[in-house]
RNA sequence: GGCCCAGUGGCGCAGUUGGUUAGCGCGUCGCCCUGUCACGGCGAAGGUCGCGGGUUCGAGUCCCGUCUGGGUCGCCA
C-alpha cells in the first residue's frame, strides 16, 4: 500500500494519526530551518512541514511537481497558523519520512492557479495543464455528466449499445473522415458522423431503448465549439412520439443541472416553432436570456423612396438608450456589421423629443419619420438598427445584432438559464450550388437529415410542397446554443424511398448507399425517434468554459492538429503501400456482397 | 476559402516617432533564512524579437510574402 489517506481529506479528527500520503509537491516554501511542502494528490492539498533532522535535510532539494511519497503524524497547527482557505487548513503533517518517487524537470510553466497561460503551451503539455484544478475540475464534471446520463437513462430501461466506428461512409452533410482497408486495397472505411443509421437498425432489431455516449467525426472546419472529433449522448427509442422523446430529453437535461449546474429547469421545456423563433429573433437557436425582439417593417416601408429599404424583407431591433452613442460607436456597428458580411447596419436614432437623427432618418419619407418609432417600438433615447435583404439576411443580420447589443448593454444576468424547444422546422431547404457532400443531387436537401419523417399532416404530400413540409423534429437550445436535437424518423421504406427520391437519388443510388436500411424497413420496422445531445457544448456550459476544448481531456487545434503527440503525421512508403492508400478504386467484383433481397409481398 | 487579432528569454507581458547595451513580473540556478501558505532577502544565468525577403546609414518597430495559434463568416444534415 502506498498510501493510507487521500491528502484533501485530513481534518482535525486525524490529528495524532500516522499517515503514510503520496502525491506531487504542489509548493515549497522553504526557510532554512523549517520547510513546508503543498502536497498534492486528486483529492486536494495538504500541508507538510519538515523540521529537523535528515529528513528536514533531505526536503532542501524537493522542488515543484517532484512526485513523493511522504510519511508523518497529523498535527494541529499551531494556534494563528491555519489557513481557512484551505479544506486541511486545521492540520499538517509533520514528516518523519521522505521517499522521492520521482524527479520534475523545471516545468514549462506555472501550474500556479493565479498563473495566466496560453493554451498553445498548456494544450503542448495538457497532462501538465490538468494537475491544475481549473482544467481537472472540468474533465471531472464531464465524468459525473456521464454518470448522470447513464443513471437517468439505465432507470428507464435504455440499454447502452456501442456501435462500429470503422464504417461506410453515408454522405449525411458533412465530409467523412476516411481510413483505408489493408485487406480491401483501394476500399475505405468512413468513421461515422453519427451514428444515425445503427440506432435505427438497432430499433428495427427490437432493441426498442438505446443510447450511448458516442464519438463523432466530421471533416469540417473548426470554431470554439467544434472538434473534428466530438462526443454526442445518442439516444433512440422505439414506440414512441414527439412528446415523449421531448419528456425524456428534459429528464436528462433536467437531472444534469439540477445536480451539476445548481439549477432546477422549470419544466415542461417552453416550445417555439422554427417560423416564429426566426420571426421574433431571428435565429433557430434564440437566446432568451433577453427579451429584445425584431420587427418586421416590410409592409411599413413598402412604398419607401429608400433604395436600401427597396427589398423583400425590412426589419429592426430596438437598442434601448443606443441615441446616446458616440459616433465613433455607430461606426463600429457598421465594422461589426461588416465582419459579419453585412453591407452595413442602417441605423436611425430616436432623440428625447422623437426627432429622428442619422443617415437613414435624412432618407426616408416625412410620414415614414412619423409612424417608424411607433412601428419599430422604440422609445425616445433609443436605437433602431435595420436590416434588409432577403428574408434570411435581413434576420440573420438583426439575430446577430440581437445578440450584440444584449452584450454591449449588459443585458444577460450572470449564472441565467434559458432552455426552449424550437419545433417544426421545414423537412427541406432549396440544395445549395456548393453542397459538394449532399446526400443527393436533387433541388432540395434535408434541413435536419434524410431519415427524418416528416409532421404526420405532411407524410402523405410532402412532395407537393417541398418547402413548406415540416419536420417531425426538435432542437433543445440552451442560452443560444443548441445543445441537442433530434426527430421522428421515418420507419416506412416507401415514405423513405419518396424522400430519398424527392433529394435526387435515384433508386440505384439509394440502394447503393442506404440499401441495409431500405432493407431492414422490409421486416416490420417499429415506429422510432430519438435526440442526440452535443455532449461536449453541454460540458462546457455546465461548466461555466466558453470552449469545449476545457472539457475534452486532449483536445485539437483550430486546424485540427494534435500539439501533445503531433498527430496528423506523415506515414512511411512501407505503410502506405500496406494500407492500400494509392490503390485504385476496386470494381465491381469487391463491393460488399449484396443484401439478400426481401421478398416482396403482394399489395393486399 | 474570406476577414480580424496575436506571435519578443521557460511562462505572462511592455517596448513611444525607426536610433546606444531589448525591459518588467513570475519561474530557473546559487547563497541566506525556524512558522510560511501566491513566504521573504541577496546575487546570477537565460533572447538570432515566428520564418523569409525588402526599404533605410540604422528595423522588435515600416512594407511584401509565409507559417502557427485564437476568433469569426462560409461550411458544419
Amino acid at each position: 500500500m502506498m498510501r493510507t489517506h487521500p491528502a484533501g481529506t485530513l481534518r482535525a479528527e486525524n490529528v495524532g494519526a500516522t499517515v503514510t500520503l503520496a502525491g506531487w509537491v504542489a509548493r515549497r516554501r522553504d526557510h532554512g530551518g523549517v520547510v513546508f511542502i503543498d502536497l498534492r494528490d486528486a483529492s486536494g492539498v495538504v500541508q507538510v512541514v519538515f523540521r529537523a533532522g535528515e529528513v528536514a535535510q533531505e526536503s532542501h532539494r524537493l522542488r515543484a511537481e517532484f512526485c513523493v511519497q511522504i510519511t508523518g503524524s497529523v498535527e494541529q497547527r499551531p494556534a494563528g497558523s491555519e489557513n481557512a482557505d484551505l479544506a486541511t487548513g486545521d492540520v499538517e503533517i509533520s514528516a518523519t519520512a521522505l521517499t522521492v518517487l520521482s524527479e520534475s524537470a523545471p516545468l514549462p510553466f506555472s501550474l500556479d492557479e493565479h498563473a495566466e497561460v496560453g493554451e498553445d503551451v498548456r494544450l503542448r503539455y495538457r497532462y501538465l495543464d490538468l494537475r491544475r484544478e481549473g482544467p481537472a475540475s472540468a474533465v471531472r464534471l464531464r465524468s459525473r455528466a456521464n454518470k448522470i446520463a447513464r443513471d437517468v437513462l439505465s432507470d428507464r430501461d435504455f440499454l447502452e449499445i456501442e456501435t462500429p466506428t470503422l464504417t461506410r461512409s453515408t454522405p449525411e452533410g458533412a465530409r467523412d473522415f476516411l481510413v483505408p482497408a489493408r485487406l480491401r486495397p483501394g476500399s475505405w472505411y468512413a468513421l461515422p458522423q453519427s451514428p444515425q443509421l445503427f440506432k435505427q437498425l438497432l430499433m428495427v432489431s427490437g432493441m426498442e431503448r438505446y443510447f450511448q455516449i458516442a464519438r463523432c467525426y466530421r471533416d469540417e472546419d473548426f470554431r470554439a465549439d467544434r472538434q473534428p472529433e466530438f462526443t454526442q449522448l445518442d439516444i433512440e427509442a422505439s414506440f414512441v412520439d414527439q412528446d415523449d422523446v421531448i419528456a425524456l430529453g428534459e429528464a436528462v437535461i433536467g437531472a444534469l443541472w439540477s445536480e451539476l449546474g445548481g439549477h432546477e429547469i422549470p419544466t415542461p421545456i417552453p416550445r417555439i416553432s422554427y417560423a416564429e423563433a426566426m420571426a421574433r429573433y431571428g435565429s433557430d437557436k434564440p437566446d432568451l436570456r433577453f427579451d429584445i425582439e425584431l420587427t418586421e417593417l416590410t409592409e411599413f416601408f413598402a412604398d419607401t423612396t429608400f433604395r436600401v429599404f427597396q427589398a423583400p424583407y425590412v426589419g429592426a431591433v430596438v437598442m434601448p438608450g443606443g441615441a446616446s452613442q458616440a459616433r465613433r460607436t455607430l461606426d463600429g456597428w457598421q465594422e461589426w456589421a461588416k465582419q459579419r458580411g453585412a453591407k452595413g447596419l442602417a441605423y436611425v436614432l430616436v432623440g428625447e423629443d422623437g426627432t429622428l437623427t442619422g443617415p437613414v432618418a435624412k432618407n426616408i419619407t416625412d410620414a415614414e419619420r412619423e409612424g417608424l418609432a411607433k412601428a419599430a417600438g422604440a422609445n425616445p433615447g433609443d436605437c433602431i438598427f435595420f436590416g434588409a435583404g432577403t428574408r434570411a439576411e435581413g434576420r440573420a443580420l438583426l439575430g446577430a445584432t440581437r445578440g450584440e447589443i444584449a452584450r454591449r448593454l449588459d443585458l444577460i444576468p450572470e449564472g441565467s438559464w434559458s432552455f426552449v424547444w424550437v419545433v417544426d422546422a421545414p423537412l427541406f431547404e432549396a440544395a445549395g450550388s456548393t453542397d459538394d457532400v449532399a446526400v443527393g443531387s436533387g433541388s432540395w436537401t434535408a434541413v435536419h437529415h434524410a431519415f427524418t419523417s416528416p409532421t404526420p399532416e405532411w407524410i402523405d404530400s410532402f412532395e407537393s410542397d417541398p418547402e413548406n413540409a415540416l419536420a417531425y423534429a426538435y432542437d433543445l437550445v440552451c442560452n443560444g446554443n443548441e445543445i441537442g436535437g433530434g426527430s421522428i424518423r421515418i420507419h416506412r421504406r416507401d415514405v423513405q424511398e419518396r424522400v430519398f427520391a424527392l433529394m435526387g437519388l435515384t433508386p440505384e443510388q439509394q440502394e447503393e448507399k442506404f440499401g441495409f436500411l431500405l432493407d431492414a424497413f422490409a421486416f416490420g420496422p417499429p415506429p422510432h425517434g430519438g435526440i442526440a445531445f452535443g455532449w461536449d457544448r453541454i460540458c462546457a456550459l455546465l461548466a461555466g468554459v466558453d470552449s469545449i476544448r476545457e472539457v475534452i481531456a486532449f483536445p485539437k487545434t483550430g486546424g485540427g492538429y494534435d500539439p501533445l503527440t503531433g498527430a496528423p503525421a506523415p506515414i512511411t512508403s512501407l505503410q502506405r503501400k500496406e494500407a492500400g492508400v494509392d490503390a485504385p478504386a476496386p470494381g465491381t467484383q469487391t463491393k460488399p456482397a449484396a443484401p439478400v433481397k426481401p421478398q416482396e409481398r403482394p399489395v393486399q
